[in-house]
DNA sequence: TCGGCATGTGTACGCTTGTACGTATGATGC
DNA sequence: GCATCATACGTACAAGCGTACACATGCCGA
């Protein structure tokens, strides 16, 4: 109906793709850490993976399945981290230096995975289905940490955690590996 | 040059009206919290506070002078809570008494507020202007806690509320006033 | 009283957006 | 070989955007 011009102008060279699909997800997150959530938009998406636009509708049916699929993908990979750090802790002493490393070394050393987390919560606020991946992300960091801590403890060590890496990403001056590693002592002792 | 063709439709009835950017400034933060940054747009707001488009533009200069002075609002909205609250505070015990008010009364009773402090985090990891706003709202809590609190706890308690608010607030099961006050006097025990 | 000018209003413009869709292509089963 | 069809590609389109700006209005100082 619309229908296209042939036009005769450059050609990419590139057909076959399998695995574009998960090209175009890894593509998503990168854009909403560079650029927000607010910015993220198909032809930005296809532009950051090297893709033609119309490769967008053809892989997802709107621009929200998109981000949806981004983010469970980013949650997943965070709650991995989180899941073997504290599964390689033999005792609570080692699972309390393996949450001080994690938080000082992948939830502070990352600003993009803080980013993304950041957004994710936003977006959570307002999208059922994204709270849902949001409320998962969560059960399973406090399950990992119900590995070594009573379920109050976890929770309450999961809510610190949250509030140290955050204060602490949007702070002038971030807090160093010493000072989290007081805090969660203090809080564990 | 592109001009207007003075059109005899509908007359609003309001002309006079001091204070209206004052009003446009509300709106934002209304509509900020209800459609999220990301759709918040010259039109929305004036729409949100009945007042015509054209309007935006004669009191401000873009869209992002808008949503910083909308943010700057917020912040210092809930800072003087933040602070009154623990002003009022006789001794170290009526202090923690009043974080746990805090927390459970309007951190977590307001819907609006927290997703207007999760969007602003968001704004201010991209934007400097907000990331500032948003450091001096948190230095200002940092030193109302320092009122009964030395400068440590107060960082260390000003994270763990931030952290419970928010896993609170994006939970199935928000926590109670009584699981806030034991996560609160567990860390000040 | 009245004129100047800050304030308020309506609309046009150029641009970007999400999405739809006609066409091209090449891997795969026969 | 070759027909089929999932996949890939290019482009059109309507809607909505930020912004600019010509024109209207009425408050206030002289």
């Amino acid at each position: 109906m619309t229908g296209a011009t042939p036009s005769p102008g450059r050609r990419r060279p590139r057909r076959h793709d399998p695995g574009r699909r998960d090209r175009l997800i890894d593509a998503a997150l990168t854009v909403i850490a560079e650029r927000g959530v607010a910015r993220t938009t198909h032809r930005e998406i296809a532009r950051a993976a090297d893709v033609p636009l119309g490769s967008m509708t053809y892989h997802f049916a709107s621009l929200e399945e998109v981000l949806a699929e981004a983010f469970t993908r980013h949650a997943d990979a965070v709650a991995r981290v989180f899941d073997e750090r504290l599964a390689a802790a033999a005792d609570r002493d080692a699972a309390a230096e393996a949450v001080i490393a994690l938080v000082s070394d992948d939830l502070l050393g990352s600003r993009r995975d803080f980013v993304l987390s950041v957004e994710l919560y936003v977006a959570a606020a307002r999208d059922p289905a994204l709270r849902a991946v949001t409320q998962a992300w969560m059960a399973r960091s406090r399950r990992a940490l119900e590995r070594h801590f009573d379920p109050t403890t976890a929770r309450e060590l999961d809510a610190l955690i949250e509030g140290l890496v955050l204060h602490s990403a949007l702070s002038t001056d971030p807090m160093t590996p010493e000072q989290i590693r007081h805090a969660v002592h203090r809080f564990l002792r």
